[in-house]
DNA sequence: AGCACGCCGACT
DNA sequence: GTCGGCGTGCTC
């Protein structure tokens, strides 16, 4: 700004109406520039505030602030200390500076900036999910002996070559070790010595070894805690930081102070980790980018692993996307130059990926009316007898309640109420499939398409899965685990465990086989990126099956039966290669333009003032828009088609209208970048 | 969300 | 001539 041109240090105060307290301001740069909390999306920039003298030293940049806004008193962050303001504002004086405890560092504030822009919203927003709650008594607590992160046990002991198993892994991690800042992604090979948590703590130990900072994202509360466990053997407990929001508001604040002040270099956590104050930062790590754990439900719903691109390109931090399977968004990394590979070998993928199965034989199942209840297909029905002999079995059923919709039996025409078009479905209670919206029971319900007089569950849920898989396979315990019951891992002991995807506990010894039951019901959503979500569904399924070669600490036999009709994910599943799959399906999304080989705005709102929006954007004309769709409620919705080149002009478009909208106090409008299944 | 400022009507 | 209606726009 041109303001460092002007040469009075009080320019822009009116002196002659001092303000309270302005004899009283700090000497030296005595204007602090804030960042108010405030979701009105026109208020969404620094305001400057007078430093008073006895908040001189404690007014930082990256404290807390108490700031008047507008007659009301507002929270915010101090960003910077300048001279001077811009002429002709009066400047109220900060009111208070609530800790001293530096909790927002430069390079997470860029960072902030940055997906707020990439994601057309509010810095505050993101703020709000990159600072933890401040929780007082933790500053004063007085921190339990042992300082900075001291390993007990040197780097590098069992399992130190893991990321050579890969083509160019060996030059990957010398890299790493040499302090500087490589970009990879890489498809883990399952069955290896500490599986993946191994994997990337060894990248990590590395990075630590050159003296910088590591940051590791994951999807959940299971896969952190499986991490952690890798992590409490090697390190200590007190050898990294975790974060995250399950933990509870006081931990999470206690353990973010740690890495704010630098005390500890090592933070793993969930997806808001992500703007975790790692200083010097030399590398970021996000294990499965495809899982949808990784994208914030609230606004302005950023994606870690865009985050963590954005951070790395601010920090020069390297990066490294590692997965069971392979988005998507991670092939066109590669593909782009951006990332290299980290290619597995062929050969050694082959020894520990399982047996895979694939299972489309319908008619053997229904000659046994217990395994159809089930919806077991035979193969299935024999690979898991076999396989409890040796250990647990997983089952993968779709996420869904007990309610079942229902279909024709012959022809799957989804069967429906003759009164409203409503659903039918099964209740707990046995008897007649009824109406789900209007509860009419259907008595003599005949298909309409082909006549057929006999219905099938197009799906149900876990709970009832193990129901049934309990009749179907006599004395052997079932367990369900699902988003409800969580569970995070299993004994190695015979047992059927029934999950749903995200949700399937780990067995200590891997499972001796999987199943993978409800790949039609999850193929049936209607969705753009559908075929690629089942399989890495699927990918992350199979990965906890044991190989089909033993290790020396892990029983081989491992088996993966997918049941359903033949379909391209399958075919992936069967080759166990992700990578390919994310490859076709990109070249794909290139010749129809959709994304991720473009990127999407989603604009919705009022009908009048959403059409107003769109015809008043300021975008490249090259850009594509459809709409309006009409919505409940008369609502209408548009959805921009725009390059990655012209990514930042489009949403620096929509977030100055936004402003100029809520100026004008035009209802709002809500924004969506790169939305996940709209499409 | 609150508060100032501003341009019209009603009243001491 | 002055007080005050609330409509519009800004808030460091």
């Amino acid at each position: 700004m041109g303001e460092s041109l002007q040469p009075s240090l009080l320019a822009g105060f009116d002196l002659s109406a001092p303000l309270p307290g302005i004899a009283n301001m700090a000497r030296e740069l005595p204007v602090a520039r804030v960042v108010i909390d405030s979701a009105v999306p026109h208020l969404d920039r620094p305001f400057d505030y007078l430093v008073p003298a006895d908040l001189d030293a404690a007014a930082q940049p990256g404290v807390r602030v108490k700031v008047r806004f507008g007659g009301q008193e507002l929270g915010g962050f101090l960003t910077e200390r300048l001279g001077h303001s811009d002429p002709g504002i009066k400047l109220q004086p900060l009111r208070a500076v609530v800790s001293p405890e530096v909790v927002l560092s430069a390079p997470v504030l860029a960072t902030a900036r940055a997906v707020a822009e990439r994601y057309a919203g509010g810095v505050w927003d993101v703020l709000r999910a990159a600072v933890p709650a401040r929780m007082a008594r933790m500053e004063t607590e007085k921190p339990s002996e042992s300082g900075p992160a001291a390993a007990d046990n040197p780097p590098g002991e069992p399992g130190d070559h893991l990321l050579a198993e890969y083509h160019g892994g060996t030059e990957y991690a010398r890299a790493l070790r040499a302090g500087k800042s490589p970009r990879a992604v890489l498809s883990a090979v399952p069955n290896r010595p500490g599986d993946w948590p191994a994997l990337l703590l060894e990248a990590a130990e590395l990075v630590l070894a050159s003296g910088r900072g590591v940051l590791i994202v994951v999807p959940d509360a299971r896969d952190l805690a499986r991490l952690c466990l890798t992590l409490d053997d090697h390190l200590g407990s007190k050898g990294y930081a975790r974060l995250s929001a399950e933990d509870g508001a006081t931990p999470r604040y206690r353990n973010f102070l740690r890495v704010a002040r630098g005390q500890a270099r090592l933070v793993v956590g969930t997806r808001n980790a992500a703007f975790a104050p790692v200083k010097d930062l030399g590398l970021a790590i996000i294990w499965d980018d495809a899982d949808s754990s990784h994208a914030e439900p609230r606004a302005p719903y950023h994606h870690a692993r865009e985050v963590l691109l954005l951070r790395c390109g601010i920090e020069d931090a390297g990066l490294l996307l590692a997965a069971p399977g392979r988005s998507a968004e991670a092939q066109r990394l590669i593909r782009s130059g951006w990332a290299q590979e980290l290619e597995a070998e062929r050969r050694l993928l082959r020894a520990h990926a399982p047996r895979v199965i694939a299972a489309s034989d319908e008619f053997e199942a229904e000659r046994d009316p217990l395994l159809h209840a089930a919806r077991l297909p035979a193969a299935a029905w024999r690979e898991a007898k076999a396989a409890l002999a040796h250990g647990p079995v997983l089952v993968q059923v779709a996420r869904t309640g007990f309610m079942p919709a229902l279909r024709c039996e012959r022809c799957r025409t989804p069967a429906r109420c003759t009164a409203c078009n409503g659903p039918l479905a099964l209740g707990d209670a046995r008897g007649a499939p009824a109406c789900s919206w209007c509860g009419l029971v259907a008595h003599d319900w005949s298909c309409v398409e082909c006549g057929f007089m006999r219905l099938r569950a197009a799906s149900i849920g876990a709970d009832r899965t193990a129901e049934e898989l309990g009749r179907a396979f006599p004395n052997i315990n079932v367990v369900a685990a699902t988003g409800a019951k969580p569970l995070h891992s299993v004994p190695d002991t015979p047992a059927l465990v029934v999950a749903t995807p995200g949700a399937e506990p780990v067995a200590a010894n891997g499972y001796a086989a999987v199943l993978l039951l409800d790949g039609d019901r999850m193929m049936a959503r209607e969705g753009l990126r559908t075929g690629e979500e089942v399989l890495n569904r699927w990918m992350g399924a199979a990965c906890l099956a044991r190989g089909r070669d033993g290790t020396k600490d892990r029983p081989g036999g491992g088996t993966v039966v997918v049941a359903g009709d033949p379909s391209e994910s399958m075919r992936a599943l069967v080759r166990f290669d992700a990578a390919a799959y994310a490859q076709s399906e990109l070249d794909e999304r290139r010749a129809l333009g959709l994304p991720p080989a473009v990127r999407t705005a989603m604009v919705k709102g009022p009908a009048a003032t959403t059409d107003k929006f769109i015809s008043a954007l300021e975008i490249d004309q090259e850009v594509r828009r459809h709409g309006p769709v009409l919505l409940d409620e008369g609502e209408h919705r548009w959805l921009l088609f725009f390059s990655y080149a012209q990514g930042p002009a489009v949403t620096a478009a929509l977030r100055a209208l936004r402003a100029r909208f809520s100026a004008a106090k035009e209802p709002i409008v809500s924004i969506r970048i790169d939305p996940d299944g709209i499409l």
